[in-house]
RNA sequence: GCCCCCGUGGCGGAAUUGGUAGACGCGGCAGACUCAAAAUCUGUUGCCUUCACGGGCGUGCCUGUUCGAGUCAGGCCGGGGGCACCA
């Protein structure tokens, strides 16, 4: 018996399907459509594990739902735009668009030998021209329907990668990318108006129910909703230096208005900023705040402090009182309306500012168990429920009550109003780099901002840009930005700046659906493909991308381009790969591929020295713990990659690589191999008459292949691969012990062959197509239906019943299903460990599930 | 600080959703084949105790609900993740 050769057998077979077409569709309105994405990859080089998991685990699904009578969209490109292309023209003069169609072409070679069953008619590279055309009309489209607009504001500022980060793209202070801590400028944006949609955007979250409760969570936060009110707080003399009559603040706890004790503005609050004209200590405040770093260590340890501008506002319900303005470091620009009334009975912040500053503590609202003649705050603020207090015409409300009864009152007389505040704000997408989709307007000395009109699209990038000195090449370039104004046709600049190259990614599943369109998107074709009934992709993008591309559908629909909300409709967040890693005796980490065994077993580097092994984590270059796909599938095949992948873990979770798993995975393969393509010439023939009867031994078979049918079928529904997996395996075990060579046994033998192959099929594509060959078929696997357990086989005869004393397990019987619960009583009580573990004790009670579990109670 | 998830053998993990804990795989041990090794096959493998039959313990810890708890409830401990001077 020769050995399964898998690379000659993966090759092959891979050529009969791309022969065949067989993963091109079209839109066939005769069959359910099912369409599976899995986020497409940046064209970094090479593929990595990362990789491998996402796409075997969307390939089991796109094959199984094929099989299944799906029409199945299963497509792939490439998010070809963003940084390292040009941190790759900086270090090795190579323009960035020839780097990354290189790089593009080796991964697709790479990742066609893994076998997915892409439709590899419909690729996409997000850095053509006949990609982003479209993108820089939808941006047109969404600054006619006001959902982009031009903003001065503070933006992150990344000194390394010298640009301008979103917020989702800052992470601890720093640059999500570089790392660099990040700095604050300010500067023109282009900015998406995301939060036109903060409410949908957030209420729809509940109808996901195929996406992660924990992705759902996460968006929830950060979309952040706050119920409350805007305040004003009129000023008792109107600061000279400006008309504001009044400070604006944002509360969420307009309860505790009777509580206040100051308002404070931020460091960066226009009245402030005025103030410092004439106020040289508030000025050295303010410098002094500016100061103090953005990280997270700073914020937690900073001092809350304040400055006195002297000057008084009058509470909103009753003239008579004045409240200090302080300008405190810890109130922020960004949220709200910059401005804070405190109050300082019920937030710990105020509390320990009131303290510092030797204001009022008046309590308004009393917990429950206490005494309002004796209640105190002492050095910790009350956030409780409770009951108001000191607080006139709400004493004796709920909290919530209160809230709203002020707010009618607030309202009544245009004091505040209540309002909804979210976390969530707006989409800079501006960045000064080359390597992104051009900004399609142009700068005007008279016209000032004219859009790039829809004829002369697509804006390109030029080829030839020089990365010599810092900042945007696109800037440095001799001609590009020179132009003409399209309104008067006077001389005028290009913008210079690209997109976030998370835009590309906002809308490249729609393009999918009809990827050489005139037009960005077929109407006929997002109608029959989109949404996208299984996405898959990691976790890492629980709010940027999936929250841009909610986004992105939304402003999408309402330009007229698609008809839905939601465009992932089933979302599967899958774990990372780690590793172990090795250290040298310096300290040195040590890739796997350069390490050799010692006798016991122990790792050792190439010269014979001693190794630390560290505890496993995810596979990065920076720890070398890395192995490389395409050297696991040169050595053991795609199909062993594959199913190691799907054997232990299950998918959303972490899992480890280890080479003993590999080898497993492989010796399960030649094992296949083996057993089936050894029996092949005894079986019957294909169609060949069903035995009249079948014997206890081929029963059983067939019971176990109909049970496989309906675990595996099951398990692949529920992502459940590792089950899956465990399942065949047990099939695999039953045959390889069922010698019988009875016609009948044969034919039950046969039935399990097929049923073994095309379960795993999706899984171990190539294998699965070679065996099926070797049993004899004609026709390809992958055009095969899905196999369908047969109920009446899977029923059984007789269970195992536990039998229990005072819940310990003492005996286990045997008995027909349904048996009669008085047989099932004598049988019960007649075991001898039962009988042992009852002795001289009476029994109390006796229960029976039926076909369950059998408990005597002594 | 707030929110969410997770703790099961040496390891990855199963457990029909309240009914025989440890499926399946990895690793280990013993054996067969072999001059030998590799490969392959067979058996065995939660812990403690016993010559054995058997018995005891066991799903992070403590309480509770129940005939019965890995599963449900309450409280701890530990690990991971998200958000965070957000008013």
């Amino acid at each position: 018996m020769s050995r399964y050769n898998a690379k000659e057998t993966e090759t092959k077979w891979q050529g009969v399907w791309n022969d065949a077409a067989c993963f091109a569709v079209t839109e066939d309105r005769s069959k359910p459509k099912y369409y599976v994405l899995e986020m497409f990859p940046y064209p970094s080089g090479r593929i990595h594990m990362g990789h491998v998991r996402n796409y075997t685990i969307g390939d089991v699904i796109a094959r199984y739902k094929r099989a299944r009578g799906f029409n199945v969209l299963h497509p792939m490109g490439w998010d070809a735009f963003g940084l390292p292309a040009e941190n790759a023209a900086i270090e090795k003069k190579v323009p960035p668009g020839d780097w990354t169609y290189e790089n593009i072409a080796i991964m697709r070679d790479q990742l066609k030998t893994m076998g997915l069953s892409l439709d590899w008619s419909r690729e996409i590279a997000t850095c053509h021209p006949g990609y982003y055309r479209h993108e820089q009309k939808m941006f047109l489209d969404f600054l006619k329907a006001g959902l982009v607009y031009r903003k001065e504001s503070w933006v992150n500022w990344d000194p390394v990668d010298h640009t301008v980060l979103a917020n989702e793209q800052v992470i601890d202070g720093r640059g999500w990318r570089s790392n660099a801590l990040v700095e604050k400028r300010k500067l023109p944006q282009w900015v998406f108006k995301i939060t036109e949609f903060a409410d949908e955007l957030l209420d729809d979250l509940s109808t996901l129910d195929r996406w992660p409760e924990k992705v759902r969570v996460m968006q929830h936060n950060w979309i952040g909703r706050s119920e409350g009110a805007h305040v004003r707080f009129p000023f008792v003399n109107a600061p000279g230096y400006s008309d504001t009559a009044e400070i604006e603040v944002f509360t969420t706890r307009p309860d505790t208005l009777f509580g206040a004790s100051f308002c404070a503005l931020s460091p960066n609050h226009p009245l402030t900023t005025g103030l410092c004209e004439n106020d040289e200590q508030a000025a050295a405040f303010v410098a002094e705040c500016n100061r103090m770093g953005t990280s997270e260590e700073a914020i937690e340890k900073a001092e809350k402090l304040g400055y006195d501008t002297g000057l008084r506002v009058r509470h909103p319900l009753d003239p008579d009182i004045e409240l200090p303005v302080f300008i405190a470091n810890f109130v922020l620009m960004e949220y709200g309306t910059g401005a804070i009334f405190g109050c300082p009975g019920h937030d710990q912040r105020d509390l320990d500012f009131a303290r510092k500053y030797g204001l009022t503590v008046v309590p308004v609202v009393l917990p429950p168990q206490a005494d309002a003649a004796d209640f105190e705050i002492g050095n910790e603020a009350y956030v409780g429920d409770g009951r108001i207090i000191n607080s006139r015409f709400l004493n004796d409300l709920t909290v919530d009550d209160a809230k709203r009864r002020v707010i009618e009152e607030l309202e009544s007389l245009q004091a505040g109003t209540g309002t909804i505040q979210y976390r969530l704000r707006d989409w800079g997408v501006s960045r000064q780099r080359y390597w992104g989709c051009p900004i399609p307007v142009i700068h005007c000395g008279d016209c000032g901002i004219v859009p790039v009109p829809e004829s002369d699209l697509p804006v390109q990038l030029p080829d030839d840009v020089s990365f010599d000195k810092p900042g945007n090449p696109l800037d440095h370039h001799a001609t590009w930005k020179h132009t003409t104004c399209p309104a008067c046709g006077k001389e005028a600049q290009r913008e210079t700046d690209t997109f976030d190259t998370f835009t590309e990614s906002s809308w490249y599943f729609a393009r999918f659906c009809s990827p050489r369109a005139e037009n960005a998107m077929d109407k006929d074709a997002v109608d029959y493909w989109l949404p996208v009934d299984q996405y898959i992709g990691g976790v890492e993008h629980a709010v940027l991308h999936l929250l841009y591309s909610r986004f992105f559908t939304r402003a999408l629909k309402r330009c007229g381009y698609l008809n839905l909300d939601e465009p992932f409709s089933g979302l599967f967040t899958q774990g990372m790969v780690c590793h172990e890693t090795y250290q040298d005796e310096s300290g040195e980490w040590l890739p796997p591929a350069d390490l050799q065994r010692d006798g016991g077993g122990n790792p050792i580097t190439s010269s014979g020295k001693p190794v630390t092994v560290g505890r496993s984590i995810k596979m990065s270059k920076s720890k070398k713990n890395t192995i490389d796909p395409a050297e696991i599938i040169g050595t053991y095949g795609a199909d062993t990659a594959r199913w190691f992948m799907l054997s232990d873990s299950p998918p959303e979770r972490d899992m480890e690589w280890t080479e003993a798993g590999v080898e497993g995975a492989w010796r399960f393969v030649q094992r296949l191999w083996r057993l089936i393509s050894e029996d092949t010439e005894k079986l019957p023939a294909i169609g060949g008459p069903v035995p009249t009867a079948f014997g206890d031994k081929a029963s059983d078979l067939r019971r176990t292949t109909h049970k496989t049918i309906a675990d595996v079928t099951d398990a692949i529904e529920q992502f459940r691969f590792n089950r899956a997996v465990a399942k065949l395996y047990e099939l695999t075990n039953s045959l390889t012990s069922a010698r019988s060579e009875e016609p009948d046994a044969l034919w039950a033998k046969r039935e399990a062959f097929e049923v073994l192959v095309r379960l795993f099929g999706p899984m171990m594509p190539h294998l699965a197509e070679e065996l099926w060959q070797r049993l004899g078929h004609k026709g390809l696997l992958v055009d095969e239906a899905w196999p369908l357990a047969d109920d009446t086989l899977t029923a059984e005869e007789t269970v195992t019943l536990p039998i229990q004393v005072n819940g310990k397990l003492r005996a286990t019987i045997d008995i027909v299903v349904d048996e009669a619960d008085d047989s099932v009583r004598e049988a019960a009580l007649q075991q001898p460990g039962v009988q042992r573990a009852i002795g001289e004790k009476q029994v109390r009670k006796l229960i029976i599930v039926k076909n369950r579990v059998v408990n005597i109670v002594v």
